[in-house]
DNA sequence: CCTTTTTCCTGCGCGC
DNA sequence: TGCGCGCAGGAAAAAG
């Protein structure tokens, strides 16, 4: 399930095979990947063909790249491919002559490099995922839109709502914690929640939890100033672990674009342990078993003891 | 307006 | 062997 260290990895992989080139055909094998494309196939292919990518930049989940109609020239780009892995989202960089995958989605080829495969091609089982080409505009704070490419103040319409994620330079974790405080919910609400803080999804949330030491629950208006710097602090240090680890892969469903799991499910402390002992009270001479709740309709990981239920939960 | 729930989607593993 | 069911969950839409 990729969330923000899949996606860095992932962009990472596509700045270094993609970036600079331009795109010569388009396939859309199954129109369902790009419904977020209102205007349809043809308006989207319309939108790509010819066109140069300039940068592969990244906000929490959201990756873009800007397009330029003429790479010589210093104009600033006004629109974007927009892509979102969803929950089994991949693009892979393959050569042409690659047997199609059993879910290829949208198909594009680029310009021939030599030491590069000429296509990229979005795989997704689930289809929550998606690709669209929308315009980029101005973002509100004037900063760069995200991580990676140019630094480029701008951002696409559609993720312009998303807040900057823990590992963005221009987070603002004063503006975070007032939000935490002005808001009537639980932490793990607002922590999934990404137009507060983006990146975090239901695996990040449940180890930045365990490693803060703090309940789902926790109200958030409650949240003191260290608090916030400890959740967001754990989340920052968990995520950046994940992606020098490659990623966490729990089946072939994350890959990064050459198709490699990464290997952080292994250092996992709470997500997917029911039943097993915390890691932390091992250490202390103690046993407690991690437990599994529902809640929001997922399931959440806690240790009983590191992280009670506080008497003014807020589910 | 603000917060919570539902919906979209497919494949897999489980119990009967 | 097959079938129904629950589960996985990001984020937009709908509901409260």
């Amino acid at each position: 399930m990729p969330e923000l260290p899949e996606v860095e990895v992932v962009r990472r992989g596509l700045e270094r095979w993609i970036a600079g080139r331009t795109i010569t055909s388009v396939a859309v094998p199954d129109p369902r990947s790009i419904r977020r494309h209102a205007l349809g196939v043809e308006d989207f292919r319309g939108n790509l063909l010819g066109t140069t990518v300039l940068d592969v930049v990244r906000r929490g989940k959201f990756l873009w790249f800007p397009l330029s109609d003429d790479p010589s020239s210093t104009a600033v780009p006004h629109t974007a491919l927009v892509a979102h892995l969803g929950m089994s989202g991949q693009l892979l960089v393959e050569s042409r002559e690659q047997p199609h995958e059993k879910h290829l989605k949208v198909r594009l080829s680029f310009s021939l490099r030599p030491d590069a495969p000429e296509e990229l091609r979005f795989v997704d089982q689930r289809i929550f995922g998606g690709l669209f080409v929308t315009s980029l505009i101005p973002t509100s704070d004037g900063l760069p839109g995200g991580s990676g490419g140019s630094g480029l103040a701008l951002i696409p319409a559609e993720a312009a709502h998303i807040g900057r994620d823990p590992l963005d330079p221009d987070f603002d974790l004063e503006a975070l914690h007032q939000k935490f405080r002005a808001r009537k919910t639980g932490l793990k609400r607002a922590l999934l929640d990404q137009s507060l803080v983006s990146g975090i999804g239901n695996i990040y949330a449940d180890e930045a939890l365990w490693a803060a030491k703090m309940h789902y629950a926790r109200p958030t208006e409650t949240m003191r100033r260290p608090d916030t710097e400890r959740i967001i602090h754990a989340a920052r240090e968990v995520m950046t672990r994940a992606l020098d680890a490659g990623g966490t892969s729990f089946d072939s469903l994350y890959v990064n674009v050459n198709g490699a799991s990464g290997y952080f499910a292994r250092s996992l402390n709470a997500y997917g342990r029911e039943g097993k002992s915390c890691y932390r009270c091992e250490e202390l001479g103690l046993t407690s078993i991690i437990g599994r709740e529902t809640f929001m309709n997922r399931s959440s990981y806690r240790c009983p003891f590191c992280q009670p239920k506080p008497r003014n939960a807020r589910l």
